[in-house]
DNA sequence: TCGCTAATGGAAACCGGTGTCAGTGGCAAG
DNA sequence: CTTGCCACTGACACCGGTTTCCATTAGCGA
């Protein structure tokens, strides 16, 4: 129960007989030293359990080894994802992750984050959608000088500076197989107005329909707002359509959960009545009955991609992947028409 | 573009013609200190956008401002949620948080969490179930000399190091809600064998079967590791009885989506010929149809608590509290037994 | 043996803050 | 007028590392 004082650089030395700065390049894994004094000191390392205090190393270095992770994003599942996606390369570095969520919508958001990074200066920020597509925050950590990847469902910035998805091409494959699959009345739940990803998503659509030669039918697109009851009320309005759509595509899982749950509610029957499509491949994707068919982000490979990006000496930064493919997962909540 | 040298406090000080000391008493608001200085320094600190150094103060005082989320829950709702509670405590605090999931069942786990203790010597940490049942953890942060607050499905520590939900209570009114409506064969499907909340949730169970003097059946009693798929597996013993149960609790809410799933699956209809009770009211619950019945846990509120012990004074943190009661949420997935 | 170079290690300054303690000036009390 | 106290301020050391620069030593050829 007692507080151990920690030992210190000095401890060392003088334990081991040499100076702080020969502890120091041990520590620093110098070359210009010689084996018998590195063991030594090594051996003294390790009996008094000496590590190094990372605030004076932060000091004396002038930078530090904090990674942020700043969001505003609303589904647990993806930012969880993403941490862990992190965490695993800097699990075996000496970067710490530190996370910054933030309130959307809030009118000091940008004063709240400038706060953070000119409080912390962390060595490199990870940005996540939505926030990640807001220009003026980039433009923040360029001016206070941070490292920041941005996430986001399509490139809108340099490879260095980003890691993204090829949501328009993937929506327009999983719209393209509704069509194959005989439907010509899909509806699309689309995110909010001003958000890339679901700017992105309707042109994956629209490209789809380009693909068939078909017509879009403006009626058939519903906004929501990436929630459970915003994909709710988008159902009640294209279920009421006459004829009523036979599929639908969503921005993301929660909205067709939300659909899907109206449809319930109507003794609509999914697939045979109508088939829905999700995005994003979370948890509930599998446990909605029948489980959905969505898209699945490779969410943990990308936030692996981007702790290289930030961590990276500028070298092979260039070199880590920047553009990730999404894939349609296929499960039961898809089926050709209905008569 | 420009990295801008940030200003420090000798800046400060040169420019506003006093000494640093002087500067560092505007900053901790020390009472002596004339108000018209004061004001002096505090305009040069606007002007020139002067924020202290938390690597540097962290050094002098000999102590950091970080506090750690440790964790190996595989629920990213709860996980979310607690750090949301933490961060809206800390947020107006000198606070930052750092997460640190690790690997359940790792065999280094205990050793990779000593590291970082070691390392970053957070001045708090909260621990999040399961692994805040591990005593050798508990331990091992006063070893080190970290404060550290569990959170936990019953007390079992000292109240400033705890902030634990009244599972057994909640459980047994639970259970006894699904007695009085005429349910006799009533399955459970447990936690891992050796998790506290799997064991007060069984008490609970229990508890409510002696309340109304009704014998426990040991077959209705599954065991599952709170995996949506071992829901599944447990639903598929359960509904092969014969009499078949008419309701099921489940230790949380994804096991009791798998369970539904299952029901499904075998044409069940829910809640007509099966209720199901679910644990941890996380978004699923009210996504499924019919949406989960499910215990609701204070979360957030247990993670404000908790960071307030953190980073209390060690006056009040007594008084905040530390027990924190759950509620059943009821929806439509439990009804009278059928026929 | 001398002189030169390379390898190695130490002293001291520094990073940007805070703590200790002494010093200054003003003012009331003696 | 002196003293003592108080409010306020600054010089300096220190936290635990890294860096700069210089001193020492060893090795080696002449």
């Amino acid at each position: 129960m007692k507080k151990t004082a920690q030992a210190t650089i000095n401890d060392v030395a003088r334990l081991a007989g040499v100076s702080k700065k020969t502890v120091s390049r041990v520590i620093n894994r110098s070359p210009l030293l010689n084996e018998e004094t590195r063991e030594r000191v090594e051996k003294v390392i390790a009996e008094i359990g000496y590590v190094p205090n990372p605030q004076a190393r932060a000091l004396a270095l002038r930078r530090n080894f904090l990674i942020g992770l700043i969001h505003d994003n609303p589904n647990p599942h993806m930012v969880l994802n993403v941490q862990h996606g992190l965490l695993e390369v800097l699990r075996d570095t000496e970067f710490e992750l530190i996370v910054h969520p933030v309130d959307r919508g809030s009118p000091t958001m940008l004063d709240d984050i400038r706060r953070f990074l000119e409080r912390q200066r962390p060595y490199g920020v990870m940005l996540l959608p939505p926030i990640s597509e807001n220009d003026s925050l980039a433009d923040l950590c360029s001016e206070i000088g941070t490292r920041y990847v941005r996430m986001g469902s399509a490139a809108f910035d340099d490879p260095q500076h980003m890691v993204a998805s090829n949501d328009r091409e993937v929506v327009r494959g999983a719209v393209g197989h509704l069509i194959e699959l005989g439907h010509r009345r899909i509806g699309l739940v689309l995110g909010p107005h001003g958000f890339r990803s679901a700017f992105e998503r309707s042109q994956g659509y629209e490209a789809a329909f380009d693909d068939a030669d078909l017509p879009i039918q403006r009626t058939l697109i519903a906004q929501g707002d990436y929630t459970f009851e915003s994909g709710m009320r988008a159902a009640e309005r294209l279920l009421d359509l006459s004829p009523r759509p036979t599929a639908v595509f969503c921005s993301n899982d929660a909205m067709a959960a939300g659909v899907l749950h109206t449809a319930r509610q109507r003794g609509l029957d999914v697939p045979r009545d109508l088939s829905i499509v999700g995005f994003d491949d979370t948890t509930i994707a599998s446990y909605l009955w029948p489980p959905l068919t969505t898209v699945r982000w490779p969410i943990a490979t990308m936030a692996r991609a981007a702790a290289l990006k930030l961590i990276g000496d500028g070298e092979d930064e260039e070199a880590a992947e920047s553009l990730f493919v999404s894939t349609l997962i296929r499960r039961a909540s898809v089926a050709p028409p209905g008569e």
